[in-house]
DNA sequence: AAGATTTTTGACCAGTTGGAAAAATGTTAG
DNA sequence: CTAACATTTTTCCAACTGGTCAAAAATCTT
C-alpha cells in the first residue's frame, strides 16, 4: 500500500552546493573537482524532492510556492535554496526521474512472450502504478496538459522510439494472427488513457463509484473490467 | 473545424457591475433591482470569458494572470476586473458552463436505442468534443488534477446520479444479453479516458505518431481504433 | 581543541500580481 | 442639451514570491 520511494537519478552536477563566490572565471578555467556529494546533501535533497513531488503534483509548478516545499520538506527557503538554487532546478529533476520511471513498464513488454499474456500484464503494472505512486501520475498529466514544455524533446526522441519499437511488437502479433488486427499506437495510448485515468480523475471515480464501490477495492475493479475490455470488448461472450 | 462558442450561463448575479458603493445593510435589505445586462455586458463577458478559456486552459488558475486574460480579451486589467470583480468569478463561472457541455453526450445515451449503436455513438461524440473543445477538456483535467476543489459538489450529486442512471441502462442491456457482462461504471470510466486523451494529451499524441501520421487524420484513426476496441477487444475476428 | 568547511538562519529586496480608488470619458433618456 | 448612468483609463498599493546575502551555527578534519 505505502508506495516505495523511487529510486533517485544522478545529481545533475548543476545544483545544489554550488561553488560559493567562485567568480565566474575560475570556475569555467578549472573543472573544480565536483566533489561528491555528502551523506547529507544526498538526504536532505531526497527529502527536498519528495516534498517538491508532493507539491508540485497538487498544485502545478506555477502554483507551487518554494516556501510551501519548504515547510513540507521540513526546512526554511534559504535553506531549501542552498540544494536547489533554483525552483525550475527541483522541477527539472523530478521530471527526468518521472521519464525513466514512466517507461520501464513499457520497455518489459517482451517480443517473445505470449501476447495476451504480455498485454495483460502490461496493463497490470500501469494500473498499479496508478495506484501506487498517483503523484507522479499527477505530475506528468500536468506536464501534459501544459504541452510539455520540459519534455518534448525526450517524448519525440526517446517516447516515440519506444513506442515504435512496440508498435512494431504488436504488428507482428497481429501478423501472426494472435490478436486482432488494429492500430498499435492507438492500442498503446488506450492502455496509458485508461490505467491513468484512476490516477488523474481519482476524485472523479471515487465520487461517482460512491462511498460503498470507491474504496480500495476500485482498482481490483478496474483490473478486472479492462481486462475484459481489451480481450472481448463488449461484444457478448456467450453467442459462440 | 473552428469549435462553435458553448452558449452563455445564466450570469451569477454576484458578478460585475456590482452595486458600486451600495453599502452592505441596503444590499442586503432591498434586493436591488438587478437590472438586466446591457448588449456591451453580454458582449464583454463572453469575450473575457472566452480570452479565460484560452488562458486558463494552457497555464491553470493561478498559472493564470488577469494581465494575460486582459491582454487576450484585448481590454485593460482594471476593465477586466469591472466585469469581473473577482479572478475566481472568471473560474466559478466557466467551470459551471463547463459542467452542463459535459453532461450533454451522456445524458443523450437513450435507453430505448440500440445498444451497440447508442455506446458508438457516444464514444464519437465524447472524440468529436476532444477535437473541437481541446480547451474546455484541459480546464476540465486540470480541476480534476487538483481535485476538482471547485466542482465537487456537482460531481458528486448531478454527475454521479447521471452516471448512476446510465449505468442502470447498460445493466439492463447486459441483462438482455445484448452486451456482454461487464461493469457499467468502469466502462464509463473507459470511454472518458480514451477519448479525453486525445485532448489533454495531445502533446504526447502528436509526438508519438510523428509528422505523417499525427495530423488531423489522427481523430478518424482514433475513431476506428476505439469501436473496435469497444466492440471487439483484441480478440482475432477471423477466427469464428 | 583549533581551524576549515558545510549547513542553517534571519533580514532583506525587487518583480509580479490581484485588486482598490478615483478621475475621465462615453452613452442615453428625458 | 444635460443629468444620470455606464464604461474605461490612470495611478497606486499591499501581499506574495523567487531569490540574495552575510553572519551564525553545526559539522568535519587534523
Amino acid at each position: 500500500m505505502a508506495p516505495r520511494k523511487l529510486k533517485t537519478v544522478e545529481p545533475t552536477q548543476t545544483s545544489a552546493r554550488r561553488q560559493h563566490k567562485a567568480d565566474a572565471k575560475a570556475a569555467a578555467a578549472a573543472p573544480a573537482k565536483p566533489r561528491p556529494l555528502t551523506r547529507i546533501q544526498r538526504e536532505k535533497q531526497d527529502i527536498i524532492l519528495e516534498a517538491a513531488l508532493e507539491v508540485f503534483s497538487a498544485h502545478g509548478f506555477r502554483g507551487s510556492t518554494i516556501d510551501q516545499i519548504a515547510e513540507v520538506a521540513g526546512m526554511s527557503k534559504p535553506n531549501l535554496l542552498y540544494y536547489f538554487p533554483k525552483k525550475e532546478e527541483i522541477h527539472r529533476r523530478l521530471m527526468s526521474e518521472l521519464l525513466v520511471t514512466w517507461l520501464a513498464p513499457l520497455e518489459e513488454m517482451r517480443a517473445d512472450g505470449d501476447p495476451f499474456v504480455e498485454i495483460r500484464s502490461y496493463i497490470r503494472r500501469k494500473l498499479e502504478m496508478a495506484r501506487d505512486f498517483p503523484r507522479q501520475s499527477r505530475l506528468f498529466a500536468n506536464e501534459m496538459l501544459r504541452g510539455a514544455p520540459h519534455i518534448i524533446d525526450m517524448i519525440e526522441v526517446d517516447l516515440k522510439a519506444l513506442v515504435d519499437e512496440k508498435a512494431q511488437v504488436l504488428l507482428t502479433w497481429m501478423d501472426e494472427g494472435k490478436i486482432a488486427r488494429t492500430d498499435p499506437y492507438h492500442l498503446i495510448f488506450s492502455i496509458w488513457a485508461t490505467t491513468q485515468h484512476y490516477a488523474d480523475f481519482d476524485v472523479q471515480v471515487r465520487a461517482v463509484l460512491g462511498k460503498a464501490r470507491g474504496g480500495e477495492g476500485r482498482f481490483e475493479d478496474a483490473a478486472r473490467y479492462l481486462e475484459q475490455l481489451f480481450l472481448h470488448g463488449l461484444t457478448p461472450r456467450p453467442r459462440a
